[in-house]
DNA sequence: GGTTAACTGATACTTAGTCTCATGTCGGAC
DNA sequence: GTCCGACATGAGACTAAGTATCAGTTAACC
């Protein structure tokens, strides 16, 4: 079964109708390189109407089959997303995006339950670094 | 040295001037609550044009005197910052943002330092939760 | 094939922020 | 004290990202 079937099954499993747009959409999304903006899938997926195309996107979020990155400047980026909760390493060259879901914040949870008497219920946290080609070809500034 | 005195100080020494839009931006931070968006300070110091408002904002925000508060829904607001590096914890119910310094994720970037290659270089955090006095006032539903 | 609720797309609108450029003004030099 | 240039301002046009509206279309179930 194809990732697109995949999808596809899981939007029929919550009640949601499968359309031409929506099968272009999700075939923009597989075909676009590993994190994209929501202007890409429309350039690509050019026949599909703008408010659509974000429905669209909002659901596929909802379905937790895609999910967002924050880039450092600010922009929202989109990628297909592996497994249920993770969070993401952003290369600051080259904007490469790594996932780790070993997210070992709870400590830290715990902590600010006590101290804070807030009860904690999600988090958010984006990394950034550079990633080793880019390290490897953009030597680190002496220092 | 009054609040504003020590910003006037901190733009000083940067070698920024000190213009009367600006100080009127600064005494509409100064007024506001704990946290607010730039159409806030837009409302509160009126006669400063748009742009302007928008500039000084980003110009403190460099100057570390005040520091953006991702929301939950997306949306960014301001806050003054108090400490350098810390992180915000907020409150989904109502809003309250608490901050938090002793962020203790050094062992999750040097794991992830290790697993995945790359030089980390910053993170952004933001927890969610609620707040004591919101927990007391809505009752957990049982589940 | 008929029905209907869900979906679509054109378009107008909103929100958050940037850009431009003519005009204004801070503050160091004299 | 006033001169002057670089810095700052504000009006308004523009951009980007997303939402709202609504008449028309269509998938899915019978």
């Amino acid at each position: 079964m194809s990732d697109l079937d995949l999808i596809i099954q899981r939007l029929e499993l919550h009640g949601h109708r499968i359309t031409a747009s929506r099968k272009r959409v999700l075939k923009a999304l597989l075909d676009a390189p590993a994190h994209f903006t929501v202007d890409d899938v429309l350039r690509q997926a050019n026949d599909v109407g703008r408010a659509t195309v974000f429905r669209t996107m909002k659901l596929l979020q909802d379905l937790n089959v895609v999910c967002r990155v924050m880039m450092e400047n600010g922009s929202l980026h989109y990628r297909l997303s592996t497994s249920g909760h993770h969070h993401h390493l952003v290369c600051r060259s080259c904007g490469q995006v790594a996932d780790f879901a070993n997210c070992d914040v709870s400590s830290l949870i715990d902590q600010l339950a006590r101290s804070t008497d807030y009860q904690i219920e999600g988090h958010w946290l984006e990394v950034y670094g550079r990633c080793a080609s880019c390290r490897a070809s953009e030597p680190v500034v002496a220092g």
